[in-house]
DNA sequence: CAAGATATATAGAGTTCACTATGTAAGTCG
DNA sequence: CGACTTACATAGTGAACTCTATATATCTTG
């Protein structure tokens, strides 16, 4: 007796999430057939019917078990240094550069996902349900990076995780068409254009010009914090 | 006798390239049969063979095709008003808001084409053409827009393109998860600040604090034309 | 340890779809 | 007008894929 069947069921459910999980993102999810998730889990397609009853149903658990947010990865490596450029520049050399392979394969399935979120409501509902909770931590991340490093925010602390992560999704499209056409330097100034940092604008020309936004110093309570309910049961993942 | 073989054979290939730019941008390229095509255009699958040779050749005479950038569609509606920040709304609202179904539905196969790229080189040389051409074009734009307002963007208009544009796509990603997720104001101070325009920033709490933008209310034609070189060949195209 | 329950394997039905091979009506040209 | 060509239609093939029905090995329970 090896396992008792409870723990095995839990093994195949877990082990076959994390091959739809890669293989979705490395092929797309129309690319990858069921019956090839279940051999990349060492099972068959029965196994995947019997846990998720269609290959929909498959994705939907995969969303569901989806708990590592966007932003959150992305400022895993700002500590690394203490100059905010620096760490802005971290912060896109984490996507824009294909550094991390995991990184950029996981990117293109949200992506594909958000496409699909506009014609598939379920789909939707998830992403939907899941960025509102992961955007109430990034924005807190986001207000208290601003409050430390003392710049000036082009939108109120929600709306700029919404700008920040934007931003970044759309480089990262242009960059899929066209690598070279994003320099790291024009990334790096458009993040911290949306924070408020100034920075020596290339321009055309003209080179300082610096930010000298026009605010009210006004403090950024970092914490939206309303009863935060982590369902315990979800787990970490992301390739 | 009604058409010369030269002129039915020419409408024909115009017929499909339209249905097949109006269906897959509905459904998802995969979402489309070939049949579906044809069947949308008056002819049956025999045509589109005859004609492209392949489902991929189908989509790839449509990218070739396709005259129309993205900035260019943008800045359409700008000359409407003289207001900087107005423009600005415009040019957002022209994709945040579900304004045009034919934009929407546009912008949904440029993001699955982007997606393509990623794993279908052919596609992706295309895309970086086309990119590269209408890049081109919308940095001459961009750069006289804001010479013309008097504001210092963030970076030189190359790469300034690439970052509203990249906003721009990022946001409307945003949306399709989460369409209340993204306000308007913030959007616009989104692109403001990479423009360089100085705006009174909501802060915390978003409010009105629009007009106090630092230009010389100047003339508006959006036109750049410098030697426009339409290769005439190509169909204007949109949905 | 027998009897039942469970988790997964196996085999195949039914469908969709890209693509091919061939037929045919309309146009072209001597 | 007749031979030839062009542009497309028609019918079908084979492959891939989702999902179902059923079998089987393993675990559980009295």
């Amino acid at each position: 007796m090896a396992l008792t069947q409870e723990e095995r069921k839990a093994e195949t459910r877990t082990r076959l999430l994390a091959a739809a999980a890669d293989l979705f993102a490395e092929h797309g999810i129309e690319g990858v057939s069921v019956d090839a998730v279940a051999e990349a889990a060492g099972r068959t397609s029965g196994a995947v019917y019997a846990h998720f009853g269609s290959k929909q149903g498959l994705l939907l658990a995969l969303l569901d078990s989806w708990q590592q947010s966007f932003l959150t990865v992305l400022f895993a490596e700002v500590a690394v240094t203490d100059e905010p450029i620096d760490q802005l520049g971290a912060v896109w050399g984490n996507i824009g550069k294909g550094s991390d392979e995991r990184v950029r394969r996981w990117m293109l399935l949200e992506h594909e996902l958000s496409l699909r979120a506009a014609r598939d409501p379920d789909v939707a509902a998830i992403l939907k349900a899941r960025n509102q909770e992961t955007h109430r931590r990034s924005e807190r991340e986001l207000a208290w990076w601003a409050h430390e490093v003392g710049s000036q925010p082009v939108a109120a602390p929600d709306q700029l995780a919404v700008l920040v992560k934007a931003l970044l999704n759309g480089l990262a499209m242009q960059q899929r068409v066209d690598p070279r056409s994003v320099s790291d330097d024009a990334a790096v100034a458009g993040l911290a254009a949306l924070l408020g940092l100034g920075i020596g604008s290339p321009g055309t020309a003209s080179a300082e010009a610096t930010g000298t936004v026009v605010v009210k110093p006004s403090e950024a309570p970092p914490t939206t914090t309303t009863t935060r309910q982590t369902t315990t049961t979800r787990q970490e993942h992301i390739s």
